[in-house]
DNA sequence: TTGGCGATTTTC
DNA sequence: AAAATCGCCAAA
């Protein structure tokens, strides 16, 4: 197991979101070290993508969005669900990815990994984590030993429906087939080759 | 200070 | 189909 460096992260957000695929999420919680396979991502531009926070500029909320990559934005949703991004790109861009569903991998026995929420649940994650770094050893990302290889299919994000053009946008990223993925394409599972 | 509103999930 | 539930933010 090999952890992502920030390197990773400073990179353009797309890249970034096809890249994560794969990559296994690791979060120790009382001794207890939970990894999950990351099969589902979504893609948020910055400020001029209406569908992303950050477009409503630099607040307290969005503050870590605007600092470097390789941080976690964590925010409440709804008033009782976590959902958990990583920061990418440059400082200031507003990017991120936003994590919404896992394999487990270990120690998520029994436990739903699909969807943002139930994916924060699942690995202990709230406010507490926000801004945490992602490069530390408690909470951090690592490509796994034998990788799989892995077809990605892309549609429009979830739950963005008033974000005009934007919502139709394919900036929403799954493992082509993967059984642990928040919603299936009602029809056509379109597979894109990953650049 | 107030009111509307979610990058969701669960339940009816 | 609709509730649950609360921090954020713009407007007053």
């Amino acid at each position: 197991m090999h952890k992502l460096t920030r390197d990773f992260y400073n990179r353009n957000t797309e890249t970034v979101a096809r890249s994560l695929l794969g990559k296994l999420l690791i979060h120790c919680v009382d001794g207890i070290e939970r990894i999950g396979k990351i099969t589902e991502v979504e893609a948020y531009l910055g400020p001029t993508d209406l569908a992303a926070h950050s477009s409503k500029g630099n607040t307290p909320r969005t503050r870590v969005m605007f600092g470097p990559p390789g941080y976690a934005y964590v925010y409440l949703i709804y008033g009782m669900h976590h959902c958990l991004n990583v920061v990418t790109d440059t400082i200031g861009s507003g990017t991120g990815v936003l994590l919404r569903a896992l394999k487990p991998i270990a120690n998520l026995d029994g436990v739903n990994t699909r969807g943002p929420g139930r994916l924060c649940k699942a690995m202990g994650i709230d406010r507490s984590m926000y801004g945490h770094d992602l490069c530390s050893d408690d909470f951090y990302i690592a490509a796994a030993d034998a990788p799989e290889d892995i077809t990605i299919a892309a549609s429009p994000r979830i739950g963005v429906d008033y974000a005009g053009a934007w919502a139709t946008k394919p900036l929403r990223f799954y493992i082509y087939g993967s059984h642990y993925v928040s919603r299936l394409p009602a029809r056509k599972q379109h597979a894109v080759p990953d650049h």
